[in-house]
DNA sequence: ATCGTATGACTGACGGGTCAGTCAGTCAAT
DNA sequence: ATTGACTGACTGACCCGTCAGTCATACGAT
């Protein structure tokens, strides 16, 4: 029983390794330029130990991307829930805990390739879709309506459309990631600040002449 | 003379068919994926006649984007200094011509390869920053200004957000395509109301008890 | 008008490099 | 001795880029 547990141990890491190795691997070519030479060579491992892990080149990928996003959103729900502050302070809080997930490499690189490469591959996107997008979407509908009951945020057309389209209070991670992964070079994007500035735009608003 | 203008004529003709193609191939396959083969079958004539007009495989995607991603921000500078409308206005007249860009299918599978691969070659990213995003910000700079000016909008922490990162009025587009691109078949996203939505949002705010 | 020559756009079979996936054999552990 | 994890040389399909050859047209000479 111990020798088992300790087999699993070990394909349990040397899987994490493969997975590890293919993210560096896939990240800097893309899903159709990565060699899996490289990958196995990264990894520390023969080619033909790829195939004891992974069916194929695109199982390898899906493994890949699956792993490492479902985690994302999960904890959202547990801190809306027990949150006692001002919703202001629960945006930021979660702005600033989701900020600090985007800015992980590891993250940072399977949200590259989930957004270049990703839909491609129709299962991986129903996965993403299912895992991440509807609670993610789920999370911010409920701050926003804990928002309107608390009566800090507007029950007006604003936060119908938020609510119609949660998709705005994740749009700005969704540019930093583009423009760093396009610009990064020619015109880095401060992120903290840029996620701070779209904060205070989403809650004030621009229109002058504005009344309670 | 009128012979060497045919011959010029039916070069450019070709030329453009051949981009025609490269796009189709290249917009359902990814660049790494995309075949010559096909790109040639595509614009009905032989492989060798592609290398007459592109050096290279690359030197084929990126005339293919750089032709069809430079027109797009011209016209807004002309539109911006003849307005005489309200800014709500201008921005939403704005807002509707790029979502019509945008939504041109040609266009759409431009963005698309520009954000899957255009990262890839550093001198298409160049090119990129210099005709299109420089003029386009400058032109979200401007409007901003125009309404401060007029009074219309507030000269405040929140147009100051807008003004240190014009990306955010262009980062609703951005969802719009990137979302369209993974979830079209599951969850198609109502262009048109989003962007409408979002226009709602960024000028009213969510905050409570608003004062102006 | 007719013929011969020059031009250059176009073709498509092919060379050669690349790389996903295979499998016969090795090795370590029990 | 047996099991099963691991190896890495190998195969073959694939596809970029080439180039020797074709052909339609232009043009000068008669």
């Amino acid at each position: 029983m111990q020798n088992l547990t300790r087999r699993a141990l070990d394909k349990a890491a040397r899987r994490a390794d493969i997975l590890a190795a293919a993210l560096t691997v896939f990240a800097a070519n893309g899903f159709a330029s990565a060699r899996l030479d490289d990958v196995a060579r990264e990894a520390g491992i023969a080619k033909g130990t790829l195939y004891l892990y992974f069916a194929d080149k695109q199982a390898l990928f899906e493994g890949l991307i699956k792993e490492n996003l479902a985690p994302i959103p999960v904890m959202a729900d547990d801190v809306i829930s027990i949150f006692e502050d001002t919703t202001e302070n629960l945006i930021r809080a979660l702005a600033g805990m989701l900020l600090a997930r985007i800015q992980t490499p590891d993250v940072r690189q399977v949200m590259q390739l989930m957004i270049a490469d990703g839909y491609r591959f129709p299962e991986l996107v129903a996965f993403h879709y299912r895992e991440v997008v509807t609670p993610g979407l789920a999370a911010i509908t409920a701050i926003v309506k804990r928002g309107i009951a608390r009566g800090e945020i507007r029950d007006t057309p604003e936060s119908a459309a938020l609510l119609r389209h949660p998709q705005m209070l994740f749009a700005p991670f969704l540019t930093i990631v583009v423009w760093n992964m396009t610009f990064h070079e020619i015109a880095p994007l401060d992120e903290h600040q840029f996620a701070e500035d779209y904060i205070t735009l989403l809650l004030g608003g621009l229109r002058a002449g504005e009344q309670a």
